[in-house]
DNA sequence: CGATCTTACGGGATTCGTAAACATA
DNA sequence: TATGTTTACGAATCCCGTAAGATCG
């Protein structure tokens, strides 16, 4: 296959212009270069595909025959181009992000509507899953980037902080609590606590951090989901300790209760983009991504 | 469409291979060329389409999506270049031939039998038709070359003498005529003669040679059809004047008759090659011309 | 340290445009 | 003669291969 796309697009253009000196101004080009690049493609497919004369051009029959041929593949070709040109203009693309279920369902849908509104091409999917499983989903390239806990050192990824979480007190209307604008840690040993189960990262952030004070954690109950611990507030069982973006706004609201962010160093997550070394981000997903560095706060609540 | 298609060959390979050392190896080139070559493709396009590690390459979003498609257009192109190379190596191709209907009858089906046979992949296809109807087919460009009678100074036909084809005098058996090897014109006068009608070419021959001696000409017959022709010599009615090949040995011996060529150089149908001065033969096409060439007798009978 | 990709650079091939020659109606 | 193609040739560009540099496991 010694010959180029540009000699079939010229072969193209002298075939349906009809004329050497027509195409080679619809080419850009001049017409003694026209006929060199006509002759070379002749001699590298070994077959003549036009018949000069003074007046005119015809195609050979073998031309005839190449003729659809080559307009269908130089069609297709371009149709690569114009397609990537779009990817690469962001006009087009798929992003899959990897998120914490607490990113997912409540920093995520406003940024992810927002972006669709302004990048109709790009599709966005979105995958949630606990920080582990964030994590290995960025690494296998199930997700273009991730929104999680950041690792130490995994060579495989890099991680940027993107927001911190700090953890909330959640109680019904009327608890002591209401009044003060903030939490503070020693107060949760006078109230009965709920807390998820240690299944969640977070649960552990609440344990060191009673550690630290020299305190264990007594709580009154251990929940699996938040639903569960919302509905054991809502009863007057106790304050749960969540996570203030898991407990968000429309939860609490809904279920008529009352949230404090608790004041501690310690009770803070942090969440992170995580991006993979390996590989690298697709246009839409570098804008995607920016969106969200955008769209979060540096901190919630 | 600012790339090539080597660039396309060389992302296949290394989309492939996986590996740029390898794909250079397999492309037949130094492994920093081809890294310029993809560089020069991802610009043009103006995305990432492999993502480099040290270890590996694997391919971005937007690769695996190229990849399908590249791998088909280039897929085509080859089969385009290889068809080509089978119609040069005369390996394919349709050939047209317009001839006369006394070549189309006699000469031409032992040519192109055997040509076929040597051709396996070629077409011949054939179109009878009268002098004038073979010079249109030919600059119509319906037939690439036509078997004919010469044309004067049409510049866009050339003509070259392929066979001369004689008139002859056919007879029924025990006729005076049988009793020599050739029959003069004037002995055509002492006979009751059977001629084609004007619409046929030869009889133009008839008359002027027989103006030439200055007699005029008295057929006692005129037929539209060799057919009748030879039915009423056999009827004993007189002598036909037929061109050779029109009354060729199939057809005399079928109708039990005897042929003799007249010997005259004004009874002589020169029959020539036409070819257009507009068009180029397709390879096929010249393969049989030349077959016809050497398996045309100089001259018939 | 070894395997692999990228950068740098000089030399050679390709290809272009201008100008002139050639062909045909 | 007018229109259009081919040939000739100097100049610019492109592209390759070698050698050296950089990166990662």
């Amino acid at each position: 296959m010694n010959f180029t796309l540009r000699e079939l697009e010229a072969f193209l253009g002298v075939a349906r212009l009809g004329n050497f000196t027509r195409a080679a101004k619809a080419l850009n080009m001049s017409q003694p270069a026209l006929t060199v690049r006509i002759r070379h493609l002749e001699e590298a497919l070994g077959v003549r595909l036009l018949d000069r004369t003074t007046r005119s051009v015809a195609l050979t029959q073998i031309g005839r025959e190449f003729l659809p041929v080559v307009a269908r593949v130089l069609g297709e070709i371009d149709a690569v181009a114009v397609n990537a040109r779009d990817v690469a203009g962001r006009r087009r693309g798929v992003v899959t992000v990897a998120a914490l279920p607490s990113a997912a369902s409540t920093l995520l849908p406003a940024i992810i509507a927002a972006f669709k509104a302004r990048h109709r091409g790009i599709v966005v999917r979105l995958r949630d899953g606990v920080a582990q499983r964030v994590t290995a989903l960025v690494k296998s390239g199930e997700a273009d980037f991730g929104i999680g806990s950041p690792t130490k050192r995994d060579p495989e990824l890099r991680c940027s902080p993107l927001l911190s979480d700090p953890m909330s007190a959640v109680f019904p209307p009327g608890h002591p609590f209401e009044q003060r604008a903030a939490v503070r840690l020693e107060d949760l040993l006078t109230v009965p606590l709920i807390l998820m189960d240690s299944e969640y990262s977070v649960r552990t952030l609440v344990d060191q951090a009673f550690e630290s004070i020299g305190k264990g954690v007594a709580p009154a109950y251990e929940a699996s989901y938040v639903s569960t611990a919302l509905g054991l507030v809502k009863a007057g069982l106790g304050v749960a300790v969540l996570a203030y973006s898991a407990a968000d706004e429309a939860a609490t609201q809904a279920a008529a209760l009352r949230a404090r962010v608790i004041e501690h160093p310690m009770l803070v997550r942090e969440i992170s983009l995580i991006e993979s070394t390996r590989r690298s981000l697709s246009p839409a997903a570098q804008q995607f991504l920016e969106a969200v560095r955008q769209g979060a706060p540096r901190r919630i609540a």
